[in-house]
DNA sequence: GAAGATTGAGTCATCAATCTTA
DNA sequence: TAAGATTGATGACTCAATCTTC
């Protein structure tokens, strides 16, 4: 393998990883009794989007699901009263996704436990200074339209 | 919020981000023609395994996969020619999942489709040292358990 | 014709229960 | 009794097709 072909195996070594990681952490959250990370994904943007309230296309789309894979995470986030379908006012053949209270109630009771699961899994292994380090260059490498609709103001 | 849990948050969100993007490479590489994540972490698994092969369990623990997840992924890959199922010498109840040369074969077809889609999506963000700083610091952050597995030697 | 959303069919994961062997 | 693997039932995501609206 050439040299360049190693190094690219290395990332591909970590993406590899990262991929379990995400899995791993997603079972505990679950055992631990918070929502999925798509759900508390789904909950934030919305909490975070102007009037608590997105296109279902742009959540799809932020979200990384298809249009009616959105379409059913929304149908039983819909059904646990959640969130509400509302028509949108200038675009008859879109609907918007509005966040309820108690949406928003749902995803402060998983914080708490999202918090200890990232403590466990990234706190441990790295200093401090490692960990801005890491925290910074993540947030670059990670495409813009992923990030944007996640970072904290 | 305190300052501890927004930068727990600011974690947080790089978790939700690089779980979406993580769904944006396997969609890609299935568009490109690959094997998803999942099959191409295992096929690599086995071939960096001594002789090849792996206990079933030994494998799920590695993908984090339920044990039914991975029988059934096995059962997959069986049926399409990529492993061998083959008894444990030393443990009646176990099984060893053994790679054949087409799921070698395999594993290397689908390595270019990769190399493409990492240069693509980690490539353009960082300056080589920033991206070596990356990986140093992911190969540390990462638990041991799910790294040594992963790493070319 | 294209965009936005939904539905039905198919695929693939999990949990709980079961069977065999240590 | 526990560990390893499998099976049946269920849940959740994707693709292709459809319907409405731009």
């Amino acid at each position: 393998m050439s040299g360049d072909d190693s190094k690219k195996w290395a990332w591909g070594a970590l993406l590899l990883a990262h991929a379990a990681l995400t899995r791993a952490i997603d079972r505990d959250l679950r055992e631990a009794g918070a929502v999925s990370l798509e759900v508390y994904d789904l909950l934030l943007a919305l909490e975070e989007a102007p009037e608590q309230r997105m296109r279902m296309c742009e959540l799809a789309e932020i979200l990384v699901f298809s249009p009616s894979g959105l379409t059913r995470l929304i149908d039983r986030m819909a059904e646990g009263g959640w969130v509400l379908r509302e028509p949108h006012p200038n675009d008859r053949r879109s609907l918007l996704a509005v966040l309820t209270p108690a949406g928003r109630a749902e995803r402060e009771r998983s914080w708490p436990i999202y918090r200890e699961a990232i403590a466990r899994h990234f706190g441990h292994h790295l200093s401090p200074e490692e960990g801005e380090t890491m925290r910074a260059l993540l947030e670059r490498m990670l495409p813009e339209s992923l990030v944007h609709a996640r970072l904290p103001r």
